[in-house]
RNA sequence: CGGGAUGUAGCGCAGUUGGCUAGCGCACUACGUUCGGGACGUAGGGGUCGUGCGUUCGAGUCGCAUCAUCCCGACCA
């Protein structure tokens, strides 16, 4: 009773907040704007990031680190960089403090007041641009391809756990290229990267498509991101990777000698996702009962709950549970026992289905009996009794078919909630409804403009690879011809 | 920084027009009975009612101020 949670359709944002909260992801802490990761939530991130970092590898990306504080003067080198990101800046002043003079506590001690002011990170283009510097001078030394998982801080007026926090967890990866092609696939290739870690291991849809220029990162000559459906209809980047030309390079004054001996700027990417994608997670594929993980990345895979009255009950059971156990580690799967006095089974049950677990074995002095165990799949909630005989290869099956079950399941709604639009009218209506709207658009930025303000949405993307968006037409808007249709939706 | 709301136990709340000893649910502690879908009984522990000032014989309740938080905007991965 005291972990229920609101329903989805009643109140959205409440079932969200609840579900992370309630499932032991994370909590607002009692600093303004920031999160506490909890240790399961955090177990879900591990595991996210361990995917990626093995996917970085295979394109031959290497893990660093850099600094926290960025000197305020290499922040202003770019000039749309800076504009992008100036009103949302934490920034070191001082480095000291000392003793109230006048009363209890500590105050800023006045005297120790920077030189130049540092701006803690809200992302490390400049810092790492002018460390790049030092590491390129010829074209032997390039591609670097370094990524850096960190902390990074924006400082939101409103914020929502895991969506939008004043300090969150992500990886960037900055990548410094002799020529703008070899950039602009890198680009493109961390884009797929991230689109299949999300469809794959996530089970979540996403759409891959470029942002208008005006949706564009600050200093980006182009953005890919993938967007995710939440099940309210509202989109949610969940991931963006950037073609920075030589922006940076210029700002930096970053040159290498070509074969010619002749000096050349180098050419950039940055790539990167966030603890974002634990919101996704929830939103895309939670349900009423509480969280769904798809079995890559549950932290918990199989959850045993046995049931018993008696000491020999009791023994027997956890007997043959261990037995199951240790076989379904052989065959590589997280497996946990629930094996807590105390609380009654039907408390475990829903427990662990608002915590996600994908399997859920039970047994109990019937099962020792009959040679039987209970399985439970969270996506659809479906309960069977089975042999014991086989049931570790079953399991396996069965995770297998969760992770596939789970994706389909999120892609028919999202699917279903893509309409094409080609009237003003339609738009405003449709647009209430949730969801994608593939609409014609004229190319303006003005158009993009007048739409937000009248309707709050926004171009989430340009798709690529979408033939339906392959298509002459009319601005939905304006009227004016267009060659593609792209996705308009409010989004997160 | 605009518009709206809320601050009472760890959490969620009630407390009518001021009234004496501040209450309920969950959680917590102890014991017992339970245990195949969120158990129950009994007995306990836990509060300067956000803070300050005022009105009053008397303030959780009324007034003013202040702080904090949340929601809706502006901003954003």
């Amino acid at each position: 009773m005291a972990k229920e949670i609101t329903s989805r359709s009643e109140n959205y944002s409440q079932w969200y907040n609840d579900l992370v909260v309630k499932a032991d992801l994370a909590e607002q802490s009692a600093v303004r704007g920031c999160m506490v990761i909890k240790p399961y939530g955090y177990a879900i991130w591990e595991k996210m990031q361990r995917f990626l970092d093995d996917a970085f590898k295979k394109e031959g990306v290497q893990n660093a680190y850099f600094p926290l504080f960025i000197p305020k003067s290499f922040f202003s080198r770019e000039a749309e960089h800076v504009a992008g990101f100036a009103k949302e800046c934490a920034v070191v002043t001082h480095h000291r403090l000392m003793t109230n003079p006048d009363g209890p506590g500590v105050v800023v001690d006045p005297s120790a007041k920077l030189e130049e002011e540092l701006i803690v990170r809200p992302t490390s283009e400049t810092i790492i641009w002018s460390t790049y510097k030092n590491w390129i001078k010829s074209w032997r030394d390039l591609p670097i391809l370094c990524n850096q998982w960190a902390n990074v801080v924006r400082w939101e007026m409103r914020t929502r756990l895991f969506l939008r926090t004043s300090e969150f967890l992500w990886q960037e990866g900055h990548t410094a290229h002799a020529t703008s092609q070899e950039a602009q696939n890198e680009a493109i290739k961390m884009a797929h990267v991230y689109a299949d870690f999300a469809r794959n291991i996530l089970d979540i849809p996403v759409v891959l498509g470029h942002k208008s220029p005006h949706e564009r990162f600050a200093g980006a000559l182009d953005t890919l991101s993938i967007e995710a459906m939440m099940q309210d209809g509202k989109a949610l980047q969940a991931g963006t990777s950037h073609f920075l030309g030589q922006n940076f390079a210029k700002s930096f004054d970053v040159k290498y000698a070509d074969k010619e001996g002749n000096l050349q700027y180098v050419w950039a990417s940055s790539w990167g996702v966030s603890t974002r994608l634990m919101g996704a997670l929830v939103m895309a594929l939670g349900d009423d009962n509480g969280l769904v993980l798809p079995p890559l990345i549950a932290p918990i895979q199989v959850v045993m709950v046995p049931i018993y009255k008696t000491d020999e009950e009791h023994s027997s059971v956890l007997e043959k549970m261990g037995q199951i156990q240790d076989a379904l580690v052989a065959n590589g799967h997280s497996v946990k026992i629930d094996d807590r006095d105390l609380l009654r089974p039907g408390f475990k049950f829903a427990e662990w289905e608002l915590k996600g677990v994908p399997v859920r074995l039970a047994v109990g002095p019937r099962d020792i009996t009959n040679g039987t165990v209970e399985i439970h799949r969270r996506d659809t909630m479906e309960k069977t009794t089975v042999p014991i005989d086989g049931v570790v290869d079953r399991i396996g099956e069965l995770l297998d078919d969760m992770q596939k079950n789970i994706y389909l399941k999120a892609l028919q709604f999202r699917d279903s909630h893509i309409v094409k639009v080609d009237t003003w009218d339609d738009f405003k209506e449709k647009i209430e409804q949730g969801g994608f709207l593939l609409c014609h658009w004229d190319g303006t930025e003005e158009t993009e403009e007048r739409i937000q303000e009248e309707t709050k949405a926004t171009i989430r993307c340009i798709p690529v690879d979408s033939a339906v968006c392959e298509e002459e037409g009319k601005c939905v808007y304006s009227g004016k011809p267009s060659h593609r249709r792209v996705i308009f939706a409010r989004s997160y």
